[in-house]
DNA sequence: TGTACATCAGTGAACGCGCGTTCACTGATGTAC
DNA sequence: TGTACATCAGTGAACGCGCGTTCACTGATGTAC
């Protein structure tokens, strides 16, 4: 090795991110403190305030690298998704995320999301606004910002379901097969859309 | 007062699940510490070890308590629902409850639920239970078991998203229509769930 | 009704811990001339 | 190509904090006789 002097890391911000999920996986939240992470690193318990303001910072950072990597599973699952098929490959992906990173998922939703954290808030805006364009390309002419919020919720919901052990995650297939089941009861309704709106606002006296 | 002497306190243990919700709700699950609560509950560091057996049996048991209110609300809203606006009202509650207790339902809900932890898992099943109870009585004849985890999975995900700000919580009004809206767009499918459960199994090659 | 004693529910000092954060510092790197 | 110096990225000692938990204790309560 030549660089067998370690003074200069080379990317501390990117060893402290992994070891902050590393870390994350193994004890929770409660394990993410800045002193396990700058250890794991094998760095000085101060090292890290070079590239991270304070604990929330790194939190935070943690979090960003969270949204991209869903993301990413939610492309892959299918780049632009147009029929109920495919947009639920889109949710199982997204079940799958929560349960392969549950820690951090946590991390990215369980937590009280700070108003003050514009990079979550815009993470979360952006997942919102795909969603919605998804909807929007699924089924065009229904009430797509209602109809996403249902998707979403439903899909949020199954995760956080299936993480804390409320239904069954013995295999991937079972899972797989749980969500698509349970988008397809919602999608089924989607060409009684319009329908359904006059039904609830019939039904608001 | 007759009881100036505060030695026996009298209902210490109520006390400091009464302080342990109010620190709860001021500071997050981060402010629920043993000490937190003595010293809120006006008692010496180590009292509270006359009642739980560490902080862990503390916490379980304000999730409990959290589970029975919980239960609570639900059945306020609707005793024994078995019209889809029924249901959608018992919907309703359980997103109120979580708006209302913000940070107990996070730690009923967001916490790794340790298996450990009997109380709990009997508590989440007897939820479980509960919307499967009201799923069959709604509609006779359908895959109560598929469909309850839908329905859950659609009010808890609400829940969640609501309460990590993702969605507009102005008033509840506003919140109670989404809720609403949400669980009908599930609910006007549900005529057509046998056919769903057939198309799914079909489209599953 | 009064006393002796067991039990119960609290006290308060003390422990060791890991944490976030500050500070003055120093070794390595890169750039100007 | 070599030297002077600014800058950058790390060190390590130190701070004060709140935490969970232990321990020996003591004051209050209730019960047996």
């Amino acid at each position: 090795m030549s660089q067998a002097s370690t003074y200069h890391h080379g990317d501390l911000r990117a060893a402290c991110l992994r070891a902050a999920r590393e870390l994350l996986e193994e004890d929770g939240s409660a394990g993410l403190s800045l002193r396990a992470v700058a250890r794991r690193a094998g760095v000085s318990a101060t090292a890290p305030y070079r590239h991270f303001a304070d604990r929330d910072a790194l939190v935070s950072a943690v979090a960003a690298e969270g949204y991209h990597e869903l993301a990413g599973y939610l492309t892959e699952a299918h780049p632009a998704p147009s029929t109920p098929d495919e947009l639920a490959a889109v949710a199982v992906a997204y079940v799958r995320f929560a349960l392969e990173h549950p820690a951090l998922f946590r991390v990215m939703f369980a937590e009280p999301c700070d108003p003050t954290s514009e990079e979550r808030v815009a993470a979360t805006a952006a997942i919102s606004e795909y969603v919605r364009s998804i909807v929007r390309a699924t089924f065009p002419g229904v009430d797509a910002d209602a109809l996403s919020t249902t998707v979403w919720a439903l899909v949020h919901g199954l995760a956080f379901l299936h993480l804390d052990g409320k239904l069954d995650i013995s295999t991937p297939d079972v899972v797989a097969t749980q969500v698509r089941a349970a988008v397809h009861a919602l999608f089924d309704a989607s060409p009684a859309m319009s329908r359904t709106a006059a039904v609830s606002s019939g039904r608001a006296d």
